[in-house]
Order: structure tokens, then sequence, then C-alpha cells
RNA sequence: UCCCCGAUAGCUCAAUGGCAGAGCGGCUGGCUGUUAACCAGUAGGUUGGGGGUUCGAGCCCCUCUCGGGGAGCCA
């Protein structure tokens, strides 16, 4: 007979007849003549009930010197039990092994993060590994959603691209058929184009980044979206954001509470986090961090340390608005009541968890758009496309882009960025 | 590129300049309700590489390599 096979998430009720679960060992405890297995599949943990006098001597025996992280089929029945966690446990009737594993390197012990990074690849397989791209999955699923309901087309941008959009000292460069290329640290521009296009668009994909940062909220290669938006100003570009981090932090409260619970997250800051989010002019900023002994004066940057001060000195969100206008980049529309300042906001997560998303009204002014990239020593040539939007039915337009793995280390209240993607990319790593 | 910290058993870490150790993992045995199970036994080391000081260096000094954290920059 074929036994039907059974996912670990789809057991919501017990089976009498046998099934099969396959999977690999995640763990065993014997203690005599009865053995507990922690079986996984990749969508959930069970524990598989051995008994000698079920399987007999010589299967017993057997089964449990099946090593952890071997490939198993385990056929049994599935029989409520209030003592499991997830409320069901298999009792064992046969155990096919697939592959019995080697020693394996990662024990359910403490291990340093040099160590686990040179073994991504079986890092993955951890539960908390697992929980946190589980969430990466699922905030990407609804950052899709969320974005289509609001009217938002994906228009994604190219990964090579020929010019620079914000300096070149930052791109990976590379030879494209004997001339220069680069990896896109960004897609905004072509978003640009896409938005007078159709209105609504975002692109949403990795994105590289050559600067040294060796941080906790640093990757070379990170995932971003980018949504922009045509008639769309300043202020109803940070509500858009608002409505995407609420609704982003909703669902993961709603649907990833295993995975949560799995990371050990503290849900109280998320469960009280609510609209509106505080804007805070760039001005007020360097008063609050003053208060804190950092020195500051008009033109200087907020550091990861200010971002660190500034996440932990609300409970909310925060926009930090109003940038000096040679801060930031060229597309940025400067203030008209106060020229000094760009309309430019970057939202702070709490909890020390600092920026996630940089925004910013672009310039919708041909003429604006020629003096600010002279400005900054921009050759018009390069970017002639550009310049055209300005030219065939400009529009007063926003937008904005948002890490991912910023937004799921925050979800996952984890240390280091490096977790939540699933082969991170650093200064110096880029194995495996 | 710069600053700080680190490198000892497969892993996580101890060891006043004086015999190199523990826990976990491995292996052997015990235990029918374990939850990172527990108990007993056992194997496991060129103390990251090179040089120096010293009667004597895991420990002090120099240097290199690698790793971690941070600065600058940014999502």
């Amino acid at each position: 007979m074929m036994e039907k096979t059974i996912l670990i998430r789809n057991i919501r009720t017990p089976f009498e007849e046998t099934i099969v679960l396959k999977g690999w060992l995640h763990n065993i405890r014997i203690s005599g003549k009865i053995a507990f297995l922690i079986l996984r599949d990749g969508t959930g943990y069970i524990q598989c009930v051995l008994s000698k006098s079920a399987v007999g001597d010589e299967s017993f025996e057997k089964y449990t010197k099946i090593s952890q992280e071997s490939s198993i089929q385990v056929y049994g029945t599935i029989r409520e039990d209030k003592r499991s966690p997830i409320g069901f446990e298999m009792d064992v009737q046969k155990i096919d092994i697939i592959q019995q594993a080697e020693d394996y390197p990662i024990s359910l012990k403490e291990h340093g993060v040099g160590f686990l990074s040179n073994i991504r690849h079986l890092w993955l397989r951890s539960p908390k590994q697992r929980a946190l791209l589980v969430i990466r999955d699922l905030v990407a699923l609804k950052i899709r959603e969320f974005l289509h309901n609001e009217g938002f087309t994906c228009i994604d941008s190219p990964i090579l691209t020929g010019s620079a959009a914000e300096g070149t000292t930052t791109l990976f460069e590379l030879d494209y058929f004997g001339e220069k290329a680069f990896l896109s640290q960004t897609g905004q521009l072509y978003q640009e184009a896409a938005a007078m296009a159709f209105g609504r668009t975002y692109c949403f994909g990795p994105t590289f980044r050559a600067e040294k940062s060796k941080t906790r909220r640093h990757l070379t290669e990170f995932w971003m979206v980018e949504p922009e938006i045509a008639y769309c100003d300043f202020e109803e570009n940070m509500a858009i954001q608002e409505r995407m981090i609420l609704f982003l932090i909703h669902s993961c409260l709603e649907l990833a509470g295993t995975e949560l619970k799995t990371l050990e997250r503290d849900l109280s800051p998320l469960t009280k986090i609510k609209a509106p989010f505080p804007r805070v002019k760039y001005e007020e900023i360097l008063q609050i961090l003053n208060q804190h002994d950092r020195g500051k004066q008009w033109g200087d940057d907020i550091t990861g340390l200010d971002e660190t001060i500034i996440s932990n000195e609300f409970e909310q969100p925060v926009f930090i608005t109003h940038f000096p206008v040679e801060s930031k980049a060229f597309y940025m529309k400067a203030d008209p009541t106060d020229p000094r300042v760009v309309l430019a906001a970057d939202l702070m997560a709490p909890e020390g968890y600092g920026e996630i998303i940089g925004g910013s009204q672009r310039i919708d002014s041909l003429e604006d758009l020629l003096t600010k990239m002279n400005q900054y020593g921009l050759k018009q040539e390069d970017y002639q496309w550009y310049i055209d939007l300005r030219r065939f039915g400009s529009v007063p337009h926003s937008g904005y882009g948002m890490g991912l793995e910023r937004f799921v280390g925050w979800m996952g209240g984890i240390e280091h960025i490096r977790e939540a993607i699933p082969f991170p990319r650093t200064i110096e790593k880029i194995y495996p």
C-alpha cells in the first residue's frame, strides 16, 4: 500500500491510518526502551515516539542509531498529545533511512557567529534561522500584496547599469563587453520613468553597495523595495509608508506568531505601534542629540550611533524630515518655504534598529534639476533619459526605498541583519 | 582605510610566567515520557603562523594571517 505523505504544518487532526513524514532528524533522546525523535521537514517540527515494544528489538536498535540531520521517512500514526508544542505526536511503526548523516557540526548548544557563518548552508536548518527566513518570505509577500492593493504595478529596474545614480565610489564595477558597467545601488531613477508611465510603481530586488561598512546594519548585497508615486507630495509619501509599515507589522503578528515565538521576540514593542508616526525635523533631531551630548551642528550627519539614540528615544517609528540640501541626493526637491532643506524623510525604527526607509519628493522642474545636477558635477549626457522625464509631462512625484533585511531584522528582534538574508554578503564574506 | 576586541579539543569557553582543563558533541554502557533529557565511562591538543624575552611562554614583546565589533557611508 502507498501511505499518504503529510507535511508537518498540515497536521491539525489525528491520523489513525498510517501516514509518512519525510524530513530530517533534528534531535533524538533515548531512554532505554523508548526513544523520542524530533523530526523536521522544513514546515515544522514533530516528536515521533519510538517504543521497543511497537517496532521490535532489531528495528529499535537500528533506529536509535540514526544520527542528527540524517534524512529519514517515518511511518506511523498521529495522535493528539497535550505535552506536544504542536499538540500532536507520531507513534512510529517504521523508518526508512535515506541517508545516515556524518557527524553534524551544529549541536543544539551555543555556537559563535563566525563558525556558523562559515557553514551558513547548514545553519539555515536551525529553528531560529528558519523562523527568520519564513518571516522574510512573509514580509516580501505582504509588501507586494500591500502595494498591489494600493494600485502599484511592479516594474523591475535593471540590475546592470551604465551610469551611477549617486556617485561611483560605492558601486561594484564590472566589465560589460569592454565597457564599464555597475551593479545597481538603487532602482529609483528607473522607477521615476516607470511612474510616469504607470502612475504608481515599485521595484523589489537586490541592490549592491561596495561600501566598506562593517556594522550590524550593513550588507554589500541586500534587497530593497522602491515604490515611486506620480502626483504625490512629501506628506502623502509618508502616509503611504506609514500604512505599509503598519500592514506589515500586523501581518507578522497575525501570521508569524509561531516564528516570532521561536525567535523569542518580545511582542509588546510591536503591538504598541500605531499611526501617526512622529514627524521630527532634522533641526529638532539635532537638539535631541545634543541633549545626549552629541555636539551636533547644522550640516552634521546623523550617524549610526545617532540613529540608535533616536530610535531608543521614541516608542514609535519616527520620520526625520527636512535634511540639509547638501547632505542628500541630487534628485530631491528643495522645500519651497526653506531652501536650505529638502523634502526628504528617513524612517527610524524603534528599539535601536535605526533607519529602515529613506524617501523624498523628487525635483519635477527641468530647470531645477539641471541646476542641481550641475552643482553635483553630474554630466547631462549620462542622464539624458532621466532629464527627459521633466520635459514630457513632468508632475510632482515622490518615492521611498525600504531595506528588506533591516525591516525583517527589526521584526525578528535580531542583533545583526546578516541573519535576515539566506546567504549574506558582507565586506569580507562571499562564501558560502 | 582607521580604531577596539579576539584566536586553546569538532563546538562554547577556562587555565598568577611553573603538570593543558570543563561543558556540549563523538564513541561505549544504563534508563518506557523525554523536551538543549539525564547518569556512568572513554577517546580527543604542533594553544592560528613566524620571530623574540625568560631557567621556563597558552600567558609578556614584535610581526603576519584570520575572525568579531565599531567609525566613515548608507537601506
